[in-house]
DNA sequence: TCCGAGTGGATGCGTCGTATCCGCTTTATC
DNA sequence: GATAAAGCGGATACGACGCATCCACTCGGA
């Protein structure tokens, strides 16, 4: 049967041909998405990723129902990578290697992607598959800590749920530092890694110098951009 | 010149003679801002604290020309206990035991105020007396941990501007952990205290344990919170 | 050529927070 | 107790912002 017989549309499960053009504008959407959700985080409107597209918002609400849908079909590859990155982690034969490569990866992903950090560290509202997937990750990261002890290079009072914790902090840090210093979150996974550490004095020394003292203004600053009701300020009326 | 030129402090002015009921309202006023702020963050309305304090908007208005002035008027004594914790200890006879306890004053502080931990670690907006307060601070933290390096229990890579950073991650577990487990964010400083202790095995155990694994999607979703635009659901017009 | 799938973006709707306005109440004073 | 001014309250305007729709049109494909 040659029918059709064309490439399926990525996602979708092969039921409806999409027309030429239309086919086009949902790749532009979908790659102006990504690009949009990386830069500035799940906050940026439909408006703008249509906008970014070079499309209508019409066409945009035509092909997603809404932004959760958009971002579920346009996650779940990512949420790919975070699942083999930890199963590779785990299969390390130096465990502890393992693991720090395995934050190592995560953070870096995190730095490039803002929407996909939002999505691992903040589990907005009703996106269901994110908490399932990780639902699915917690017993590997079990087993990567228990190896970990093993090896006896990690100390015995870290627990799994210490890595879920380490991604807010060293998440936060990321989004305050950012745009000043963008490598300094590996300063503070470092500090963080001596921490657990069971024999912290054969970890390599600190990857990356402090924030400059006159650099802290401003990583306080943008801080505050990833806070929710801080607005202090006026609206401005008219006059 | 020497006009008047009193002190000035918005909270006793030498002008103006308040109504009795005025001043009373003014009182309520204050003092439901500050539960409120506490409580829920800067972000909490000035028809909040209004409805709070049982008086109407017109009446906070008229005292105060907006929530930065409110703010800044409340919070002056809070930088007071701030700077006079720092000052304790740079002078503690224990420069290590100076430091740990400054921490730990410092993010109590932090759980117990929402909105002086949002102050400190994201000024807000025009806040002037915020930022001006902090440049007053380095030095003293300067002090405090060349003393720290000096006494052998600080590392030598650490910097004090670690110090600034510090109140971010562990501001941020604080934030997300809130409900669930307020005291969690003990067990992190103790995390990045023996990241950068130059004699790890001499501190205490942990203070407390792990967050409960099934406690972490909650954990999570609170973290959300704090996180501006994320926001995925639908405004859910008529049907 | 023709027609329906596809388009775009102006627009309606909802929400939220700030700040004002003005008829009414309370206080201070005489 | 009378009276003016200070003070009050809260309904409401205003602006912003984001979501989602609607409909006159364009364009792909048979």
């Amino acid at each position: 049967m040659t029918t059709n017989a064309s490439i399926q549309v990525l996602d979708t499960p092969g039921e409806k041909p999409l027309r030429k053009d239309a086919e086009r504008n949902r790749r532009l959407i979908l790659d102006a998405a990504r690009e949009l959700f990386a830069q500035r985080g799940l906050g940026v409107t439909l408006n703008d990723i249509a906008h970014h597209a070079g499309v209508g918002v019409g066409t945009v609400y035509r092909r997603f129902p809404d932004k959760t849908a958009l971002i579920e079909s346009l996650f779940e590859e990512s949420f790919q990578e975070i699942a083999d990155r930890l199963r590779a982690a785990v299969a390390d034969p130096d465990p502890w290697h393992g693991l720090v490569t395995f934050l190592d990866g995560q953070f870096e992903t995190q730095a490039r992607d803002q929407g996909l950090k939002e999505l691992i560290t903040a589990t907005p509202d009703g996106i269901a598959r994110v908490s399932r997937l990780r639902d699915e990750l917690l017993p590997l990261s079990d087993q990567l800590v228990a190896r970990a002890k093993q090896s006896g290079m990690l100390r015995e009072d870290v627990d799994p749920t210490d890595l879920a914790i380490v991604q807010i902090m060293i998440g936060s840090v990321l989004d305050a530092a950012r745009e000043v210093e963008p490598e300094a979150w590996r300063r503070y996974l470092a500090i963080f890694l001596r921490g657990v550490s069971a024999r912290p004095e054969e970890l390599p020394p600190l990857p990356v110098g402090p924030i400059r003292n006159d650099q802290i203004p401003r990583v306080m600053t943008n801080h505050k951009l990833a806070a929710r009701g801080t607005e202090t300020g006026s609206t401005s009326r008219s006059g």
